[in-house]
DNA sequence: CGAATGATATACT
DNA sequence: GTATATCATTCGA
C-alpha cells in the first residue's frame, strides 16, 4: 500500500527519517518499473539546522519544493554529477526533508543493474545517494512533484525495523555545517 | 587520494 | 546581465 499524506506532515522529520527505513521507494520511468527497500536516510531539519539548503529561511527556486505540504519530492543535482534525493515534511511552509541515501533492489534488478552499468548486484549497487537516484532513474525534473504520483512513489510492505536493528550517527559530507554536523540524523539499518 | 562536472547562489558591473 | 565559488558525491588509482 502506498504511504499516506499523514505519514509525511507529522512535525517530527527525525521520526520520519526513522521510519522511513523498510519502506519501499518506487519509480516508474520509460515505462520500466522499479523498486527498492530504503536501508539509510538523514533528516534535515529546515531553517534552523546550519546542513540543510534552506537554513536562516533561504527560499530560491531551487529549496521551494522543500516549502511545499509533506509527501512531495525535492530533487536537486549534487557536484554537477549526481542526483539527489529527498523526502518532503511536514505541512506547508516548513522546510523539513529526508535524504534517502541508500537501499536495496526489490524490482526491477535488471533495469537498475543496466542504469549502474553493473553486471551483478552486489554492495556497490546503491551504496550511496546519487547512485540510489541513478538506479530508479530519479531526476531534477521530479523536483516539486506528489511522492503519490505516476512516476514516483513509496509503499509500505509491513517491514518492521527493531529499534535494535537500527545504528544512528551523524550525518556524511556536512562539515560546514559546525555544530549541527554533530547531530545525530543519520539512520542506517544493520546487515548492510 | 584527487579529479570530474554543472547547476545554483551570491556578489559584483 | 555576467562572473565565480561552492557543493547533502562517486569512481578509479
Amino acid at each position: 500500500m502506498i504511504l499516506a499524506a499523514d505519514f509525511y506532515l507529522r512535525d517530527d522529520v527525525v521520526r520520519i527519517s526513522r521510519d522511513l527505513l523498510g519502506k519501499v521507494l518506487c519509480t516508474r520511468v520509460h515505462g520500466k518499473l522499479t523498486k527498492a527497500i530504503i536501508t539509510e536516510t538523514e533528516a534535515y531539519a529546515g531553517v534552523t539546522d546550519k546542513a540543510s539548503h534552506a537554513y536562516g529561511d533561504r527560499r530560491t527556486k531551487r529549496t521551494e519544493p522543500m516549502y511545499g505540504p509533506g509527501g512531495t519530492a525535492y530533487v536537486y543535482l549534487c557536484y554537477g554529477i549526481h542526483h539527489l534525493f529527498n523526502v518532503v515534511t511536514n505541512e506547508e511552509g516548513v522546510p523539513h526533508a529526508v535524504l534517502i541515501r541508500a537501499g536495496n533492489p526489490v524490482s526491477g534488478l535488471e533495469t537498475m543493474l543496466r542504469r549502474r552499468n553493473r553486471e551483478k548486484a552486489d554492495k556497490k549497487l546503491m551504496p550511496g545517494p546519487g547512485t540510489v537516484a541513478q538506479a530508479l532513474a530519479i531526476t531534477t525534473d521530479m523536483t516539486g512533484t506528489d511522492l503519490r504520483g505516476k512516476k514516483i512513489w513509496i509503499e509500505d510492505h509491513g517491514i518492521v525495523i527493531q529499534e535494535s536493528e537500527i545504528s544512528a550517527g551523524p550525518r556524511v559530507g556536512v562539515d560546514y555545517a559546525e555544530e549541527d554536523a554533530a547531530r545525530l540524523y543519520r539512520f542506517i539499518v544493520n546487515s548492510h
